[in-house]
DNA sequence: CAGCATCCGACATGATACTG
DNA sequence: CAGTATCATGTCGGATGCTG
């Protein structure tokens, strides 16, 4: 064994960093949005997706999918066709994010009002 | 009136953007860990919090107190001492954060095989 | 002690061009 | 249509040095 073994520091734990890598995941730019897009659906094309999400590039949607993919929360069939035909769809641990995320939403839902006035009074010119 | 009223994308929504946006907090890489190390505590100190924390540098410290100042998650209260202290405190605000993203966490620990098998899965050299 | 200013490298994102 | 590859850019985060 080498110098792999020396951790400096604790690392919290390997579930607190899953939580966290989930946590970024569902935070990052697009993943949330296209959760959204796919809840309630099934087979959505990605251009039809592309559509729905917004003004995502095809490079970061592709990204994103590939992610949700390999996390197993959507499900990705190619169809051998000649215009390709690639459907995506949300898997039932996919579905059950969602709906965590739920909670989160929720939450902002009820303190928005909370937040934004507490930012105003934060960035009011230091009156007097 | 002027170019200002030319949306060229909804945008979700305004609501949608702070959800976003309080998602990013959370996520960030080391909000959730700060939020946590000040749960059921009251008035850490600045070093404290960073001893808590982990290896976080001065600087993101500082940076994520700030934020969660202003969106009034935490209270920051500075004492006139000539070696300066500076304690900080979770808001009911914050607590009721703390308690939202508890949902997140709580999918996490249930799921964390689903996804770490899918990912194997995922990554699996093609066998064959 | 707590925090700010600066420099710098790593990475994320976007635009563009090309392909099965 | 649904990608992949490449390049340009912007932001994030860490390290360091200075200060009230």
């Amino acid at each position: 064994m080498a110098v792999h073994d020396v951790k400096p520091r604790p690392v919290v734990s390997k579930k607190d960093a899953l939580v966290r890598e989930m946590l970024e995941r569902v935070a990052d730019k697009w993943t949330l949005l296209v959760i959204d897009a796919l809840e309630g659906k099934r087979d959505v094309r990605f251009s039809r997706l592309r559509e729905a999400v917004g003004d995502v590039s095809q490079k970061m949607l592709t990204k994103t999918l590939r992610q949700l993919e390999r996390d197993g929360l959507i499900s990705r069939r190619v169809h051998a066709e000649v215009p390709p035909r690639v459907e995506y769809t949300l898997t039932p641990l996919g579905d059950s994010l969602g709906a965590a995320v739920c909670g989160m939403w929720k939450w902002v839902d009820a303190h928005v009002e909370d937040v934004e006035r507490s930012r105003r009074k934060y960035d009011a010119p230091a009156q007097r």
